[in-house]
RNA sequence: GGCCCCUUCGUCUAGCGGUUAGGACGCGGCCCUUUCACGGCUGAAACACGGGUUCGAUUCCCGUAGGGGUCACCA
């Protein structure tokens, strides 16, 4: 079979490409989803091209749902991909072809060890307290000394001698002695590809020019750069960011972040561009500038306000942040956000006039929804403790006449209710408290809501004074 | 354990040899006020430690301590 796999390098010259590859292994979590971003704002901010790129090299750990979730998050936090996913599973007969290139050109060679010699060898290296590497055991071995028909793993022969320095755009210049890199597996005995050659194939073929990842593949740079040099590819530059921690400073878990972007959206009812700019902001600096749009993210990112140190996700800011979000998003929007968590009773044209006095009171969706949750109620309004205790003989005597005095009213609105019951406080001698207080609990079934004349406008007429009455101890006439 | 990286308020960060070390979240107080929020004002809160270099170190260098990452026929 004659397969010849074309050679997609990307991008015109000089042009940043810059990919997020994420394994899809579970969610895209928010660790990965600053890599996302930090890629993507990347090659915005240059004029370049964003790729994606699906390491579905392990099939046992790569399903269907997991890729979407992906793509999904992706979408959702608004990252665009210049051009269509590339697989890596539909790749492997390109990094078999670059293999064996390796092995023709001398920098490769076939290791016959097998997986239980080669754990034996690493359990005495871990005896004797030696680094655990493979010994080369096989690269200058005689090739006639091969077994028969036995397996094996096709190795890179890495350099021994003198060190290899990467200037991170990150991390700064680093340095490693090619002693302390071993020579790793490229392809499996059973002819697949490893993570290690099939990532320098793919962004190399796909014409990356900055690879921007997390600083956990620091080290993995140094294993991957004998290939670029052995192939005669030029080498990307490195921008290697750290880690994001949890909330106590040990890594990243469920309950302080370790969700996936899906559940920051569903459970937390956090707004994409909130999430956007979290993220933006953590690990990276901008002076004392803390929002951005996605136009001055663009305009304003760059490698150099990456700091070198790992950040510990605060829940807490987040919510802050996502609060800012919602005070400004558009009131229609957030009204069909919040109608789909009330459920079918929610009438959208109704949140949308109340959007306005909700959506100073929610730091997320939830708390928007359940803002919004007394306009929908049914009688017999659902009281809770607080509310209840409010409502006092007195104070139900007290709503009997305020109904009274607001069946008479004329304008329904906000200012002519507010004009008409406060001029009743005063000539009552009564606090204002005194009366919007046990008003709220009929009106609402709690003790805090927005403004009470603006409750009253909202409910309209007929409900404010028929959940008026229904608590008054003689409604009024 | 070997190798690599990191270290400014509790957290995210500004700072790029000389600053009253700034902002944001959170926390406290005050104001606004019909509740809860919003908003405004305000307070407490940091350069891990030890050596150098320098007239002068948060800033540059070297150690120490602490934290993190990585060492698979996973990615």
């Amino acid at each position: 079979m004659e397969r010849k796999v074309k050679y997609m390098a990307s991008g015109s010259e000089g042009q940043v490409v810059t990919r997020f590859a994420p394994s899809p292994t579970g969610f895209l979590h928010i660790g990965g989803a600053r890599t996302a971003l930090f890629n993507w704002l990347y090659a915005r901010h240059h004029g370049g091209k964003a790729l994606l790129r699906i390491e579905d090299t392990d099939r046992k750990r790569s399903n269907q749902e997991a890729i979407d979730a992906i793509l999904d998050g992706l979408d959702w936090l608004c990252l665009d991909y210049d051009e269509p996913p590339v697989f890596q599973s539909e790749r492997a007969v390109r990094h078999a072809e670059v293999a064996a290139e390796l092995l023709a050109s001398g920098n490769a060679y076939k290791c016959y060890a097998t997986p239980e010699e080669l754990e034996a060898m690493r359990e005495e290296q871990r005896a004797k307290k030696l680094p655990l590497r493979y010994d080369g055991r096989w690269r200058d071995r005689d090739p006639a000394d091969a077994p028969d028909d036995a397996p094996y793993v096709i190795r890179l022969k890495t350099p021994t001698e003198g060190e290899l320095v990467i200037e991170d755009r990150v991390q700064g210049r680093v340095a490693v002695k090619n002693a302390e890199i071993d020579d790793y597996i490229l392809l499996r005995g059973d002819g697949t590809p490893t993570y290690m050659l099939a990532v320098v194939v793919d962004d190399h073929d796909m014409g990356v020019t900055h690879i921007v990842r997390g600083d956990d593949h620091l080290n993995n740079a140094f294993r991957q750069l004998p290939i670029y040099h052995a192939m005669g590819w030029k080498e990307p530059v490195y921008a290697h960011i750290p880690l994001i921690h949890g909330n106590d400073g040990a890594k990243l878990s469920k309950r302080h972040g370790a969700m996936g972007v899906d559940a920051y959206r569903d459970e937390l009812g956090i707004l994409p561009e909130a999430l956007f700019n979290y993220l933006l902001r953590l690990g990276w600096g901008y002076g004392d500038q803390e929002e951005f749009t996605r136009e001055e993210a663009i305009a304003a990112f760059t490698l150099e306000g990456v700091g070198k140190s790992p950040s510990r996700f605060d829940m807490k800011k987040l919510l802050s942040m996502n609060g800012n979000y919602i005070r400004t998003a558009d009131n229609a929007r957030l009204a069909e956000l919040a109608a789909a968590e009330i459920g079918p009773q929610a009438d959208v044209a109704l949140l949308t006039e109340a959007m306005p006095v909700l959506k100073t009171r929610a730091r997320d969706l939830h708390e928007l929804a359940d803002g919004a949750a007394f306009l929908f109620k049914t009688r017999p309004l659902a009281m809770n403790e607080a509310a209840a205790a409010l409502l006092t003989d007195d104070a139900k005597a007290l709503l009997g006449e305020v109904s009274a005095r607001l069946k008479a009213e004329q304008h329904w609105t906000t200012e002519a209710l507010e004009a008409n019951l406060k001029a009743y406080a005063e000539e009552q001698g009564l606090g204002l408290g005194k009366l919007a207080q046990p008003l709220r609990a009929a009106l609402t079934g709690q003790t805090t809501s927005p403004g009470i004349f603006d409750v009253l406008a909202l409910l309209g007429r007929e409900e404010s004074l028929a959940r008026i009455d229904a608590q008054a101890l003689e409604p009024g006439k």
